[in-house]
RNA sequence: GCCCCCAUCGUCUAGUGGCCUAGGACGCCGCCCUUUCAAGGCGGUAGCACGGGUUCGAAUCCCGUUGGGGGCACCA
């Protein structure tokens, strides 16, 4: 156990949300800074609830965030196939052998009949199986298969107490008694998690297992298994564990799949950037340093060490993360901003597939000024929508109805004037001129002046700087939305 | 109910016995800048759950209390 090898195993159910993505980070970002191997798995040992469409979001997700693995389903690796789906006779396999070796056997009892007997007995109905079926006779098994019974089996727990070490809450103990035997396949012969995880965790040779504090007290039947599996020789050591604190909603709950802000996938269609997503998470339970929480992937996996991953739950703060998009956004190149703006205008069917050589000009000088004051890129395409919308544009309603009223008429009139015989159209020219005649000359509260002046031009009150707004649209377009504009006050 | 985990500003965190009259960030509030809204700059608000120990000294170690959470499937 030398090289650093962790793994990243979700079940392909549902739509990958915020706690993938930070169990992930750790777990990447651990192999990274060890220069160990990242591997991939599919755990899709449930059929009726597993699904293609699941996998394939799942890949998109993580590829999206910038998540890179050595060995996986798509690429292979020397310890695959990596889709549990496709080891079944492995399993099968582990299974003889953990019969054989005693460590595992054959259960008949159904949950009512466990329960019952807990009733009986006085105990708690709810304290799980009794172990009931451990040392059935094989006259008692025949009898229960001729009543049509098929078996789960159990593996055995130890007698003893059960201790691991946790990267990230140190020593944890299990006194005996306390878990029960647990099922590893179904009565079809078909293996559960319990079994697949650490046969597969072996046999890939995983040495950091890092997985959500959920799954914690599910430890001890692991290290169980594994002292089975080292038994039987399918596993050689026990792997570190290190269980990541929930990421918790506003009601200390563990945030729910179903959750609307724990969907991976929105947070790209809402414009935000995966290396803010990353960073974010990564704040989740870790900290790069004292001062500061701003930081690129790259950053993080120079800086990260399971040991320091705190073991309190963290609230997951949305406005946080709005926070730190926008600073991503703000330290984007000028070239990557309009890079990543790009498909959002096209989506929006305000650039063509291929857009001209004026648009791009176009956008190239409009990125910078919406790059200080936008927080997600949809924000920052919806912000160039007047530039590029043409026949369409039209007047945020809103907007209009707050500033399009009043003195508005005759601001709009006395701009369409300077601005008409401006021999010069650029930005200080424009600003010159609007000053002079509004300001100056009428006397207009610069306040007032320029709130109609930039929602006729721009659509809305909250827009990229007017002068520059103006110069980009050009002269003959923004005369004709101002006097466009002038025709709506009263 | 049983087992386990957790406990620093509203939130994310720094803090691993003296550097802490507890630092940073988000949020919130105020001021400045200013062509709206933002952004930016500056400043402010606010916290070691409680009770016992240990120690010359505790946010930091131990015990307990309280509170919160997770798990107890032929799901993963």
């Amino acid at each position: 156990m030398t090289e650093v090898r962790t793994r990243f195993c979700p079940s392909p159910t549902g739509v990958p949300h915020v706690g993938l993505a930070r169990t992930c980070l750790f777990s990447w970002a651990y192999a990274r800074h060890t220069g160990g191997t990242f591997v991939f798995r599919i755990e899709d040992t449930d059929a009726a609830r597993d699904s293609e469409e699941s996998y394939v979001q799942l890949v998109d997700a993580l590829g999206w965030l910038g998540f890179d693995w050595d060995e996986g389903p798509d690429i292979g690796g020397p310890y695959g196939p990596y889709r549990q789906s496709q080891r079944l006779d492995i399993y099968a396999d582990v299974m003889r052998r953990l019969v054989e070796g005693g460590h595992v056997y054959e259960a008949f009892s159904t949950p009512a009949e466990v329960e019952q007997r807990h009733r009986t007995a006085g105990r708690d109905p709810k304290l799980g199986y009794d172990n009931f079926d451990r040392d059935l006779t094989d006259e008692r098994k025949a009898a229960h298969r001729a009543e049509g019974r098929e078996p789960v089996l159990r593996l055995r727990m130890p007698a003893e107490p059960i201790t691991f070490h946790d990267a990230v809450r140190g020593e944890v103990t299990y006194q005996p008694g306390t878990v029960p035997d647990f099922v590893i396949a179904r009565a079809d012969g078909s293996p559960l998690y319990t079994l697949t995880n650490p046969v597969d965790d072996a046999m890939m040779r995983v040495t950091h297992v890092v997985r959500g504090e959920d799954l914690l007290s599910s430890t001890p039947r692991q290290v169980a298994m594994y002292r089975a599996l080292m038994d039987i020789g399918v596993a050689e050591w026990i792997p570190e564990f290190a269980h990541a604190p929930l990421v918790v909603d506003e009601r200390k709950k563990k945030m729910s799949k179903r959750d609307p802000r724990s969907d991976l996938l929105a947070y790209r269609d809402k414009g935000y950037l995966p290396e803010a997503i990353v960073n974010y998470v990564g704040t989740l339970g870790w900290s790069i340093a004292a001062d500061r929480d701003v930081f690129s992937p790259q950053e993080m996996v120079a800086a990260f060490d399971l040991a320091d991953v705190n073991s309190n739950p963290a609230h997951f703060d949305e406005k946080k993360l709005d926070a730190i998009n926008a600073t991503h956004i703000r330290q984007l190149s000028t070239q990557d901003l309009v890079a990543r703006l790009l498909p959002f205008l096209q989506d929006r069917g305000l650039l063509p597939e291929k857009p001209t050589d004026d648009q791009l000009r176009v956008l190239n000088t409009a990125a910078p000024l919406v790059q200080e004051r936008t927080g997600t890129l949809v924000q920052g395409a919806e912000m160039l929508r007047f530039l590029y919308a043409g026949e369409d544009f039209e007047l945020d309603e809103a907007s209009a109805a707050k500033t399009l009223k009043g003195d508005a008429g005759a601001v709009l009139d006395a701009s369409v004037e300077a601005l008409s015989k401006l021999d010069d159209w650029s930005t200080d020219a424009i600003e010159a001129a609007l000053k002079a005649k509004l300001v100056d000359e009428l006397e207009i509260k610069p306040r007032k002046a320029f709130a109609p002046l930039r929602v006729a031009a721009t659509g809305k009150t909250v827009s990229p700087p007017l002068y520059e707004s103006m110069e980009l649209l050009g002269r003959d377009i923004t005369l004709e939305r101002l006097r466009a504009a002038r025709s709506r006050v009263a």
